[in-house]
DNA sequence: CGATATAAAACCGTTACATCA
DNA sequence: ACTGATGTAACGGTTTTATAT
């Protein structure tokens, strides 16, 4: 089993392009080969898809833009007629809507300049946002605070020093909440239009429609990577236990070798070397008295129930294993001295 | 057709605030 | 009432991407 470790954006798993920014991990088990990110395109083309974790429910947008196709605009209140009740209605009306604040969103709708929503082909309902109203039993100072946030929260940059206020931060209710998630679910990337909607649907500013998107996103990417880490760790620790073994393995074989001398008698079938990295590979004949010293051993620890791979190659120590008996070595070897 | 400039959108790290134990 | 931990809305700066020139 070989392991393919690649740091970078889940969500283009196993890609040739890697961002040095990117920080995801992306790991992969694949049974034959090494399947590298960072290997050219070619290597992961012929491959079995390695196992890769992803949480998200969805697969994730490369960034939205403006090319998003119209007919991808299905958001979850699409449904909603409009003389119907919207997904919020419990609230019964007559509650004080925390984030109303139409001259605001007017303003920045106007400086969108979009008229999607205006729009006779416009695929949004007319529901509205009478629906989004404070039914969490929050305090009277609570909708104060709120309402003081909505006064400054204009735009992005930062009036807040011009009115000497601090920012205050509104809590989204949990109908709006729910009413994004379920959003992000179907898309976790906003074109404008989608924004501007979502927006007018939530009666929030399409500000704070994107950056619920972008801090759902940053927390999306936060769990799965917290996922990668411990699948990372319990790879790693596999590997430590295997890294052990074969290091336990390694030296019960040298021993062998030195207190047993005619261990190097064996006929030169029973232990086969590849020509070209010099290493020694165990011979797969079941000769008794050719038993090779790795197989031997690790039959005899009997601890070698996962070690799928029946052809270990060994290296000992810094020099490729060369274990032919000396006197054989010319044939094996071609004219090399003997000494 | 490649290089460059530009704008928009997304990302990232951080801060500030709300809430809860 | 106070406090520390936690979750998250919001921010500013940076990077990425698409498009125009």
């Amino acid at each position: 089993m070989e392991l393919a470790l690649s740091l970078g954006d889940t969500s283009k798993p196993f890609s040739s392009k890697l961002s040095s920014k990117d920080l995801g991990f992306c790991m992969g088990l694949n049974g034959s080969s090494f399947n590298g990110k960072s290997e050219e395109k070619s290597a992961s083309d012929h491959h079995p898809s390695p196992i890769q974790l992803d949480l998200l429910p969805f697969s994730p947008v490369p960034r939205a833009h403006h090319h998003q196709p119209s007919s991808q605009l299905r958001f979850p209140w699409l449904n909603v007629v409009s003389t119907e009740p919207g997904p919020m209605d419990g609230a019964g009306g007559g509650g004080l809507d925390v984030n109303r604040f139409p001259v605001a969103m007017a303003q920045e709708e106007a400086d969108d300049g979009t008229t999607a929503l205006s729009s006779p082909n416009s695929t949004v309902s007319s529901f509205q946002m009478d629906h989004f109203c404070i039914r969490n039993g929050r305090s009277k100072r609570d909708l104060f605070d709120v309402e003081i946030s909505h006064d400054r929260a204009s735009s992005r940059a930062s009036d807040d020093e011009e009115n000497g206020l601090t920012r205050k931060k509104l809590r989204l209710s949990k109908e709006q909440s729910a009413f994004l998630e379920e959003s992000f679910k179907e898309h976790n990337t906003l074109n404008p239009k989608q924004k501007l909607a979502l927006a007018k649907q939530l009666n929030l500013r399409p500000r704070q429609v994107e950056v619920w998107f972008q801090n759902r996103r940053a927390r999306t990417k936060l769990k799965q990577t917290e996922v990668d880490c411990e699948y990372l760790k319990r790879c790693c620790e596999t590997l430590t236990e295997e890294n052990r073994r074969l290091q336990k393995e390694l030296q019960e074989l040298r021993a062998l070798k030195t207190s047993q001398p005619f261990y190097m008698q064996l006929p030169a079938t029973t232990l086969t070397m590849c020509p070209s990295c010099e290493r020694v590979a165990t011979a797969t004949t079941s000769s008794a008295t050719a038993t090779t010293a790795a197989a031997a051993t690790t039959a005899a620890k009997g601890n070698n129930s996962n070690n799928k791979d029946s052809s270990v190659t060994l290296q000992l120590a810094n020099k490729p294993a060369r274990l032919f008996p000396f006197s054989q070595l010319p044939q094996a070897q071609g004219a090399q001295s003997t000494s």
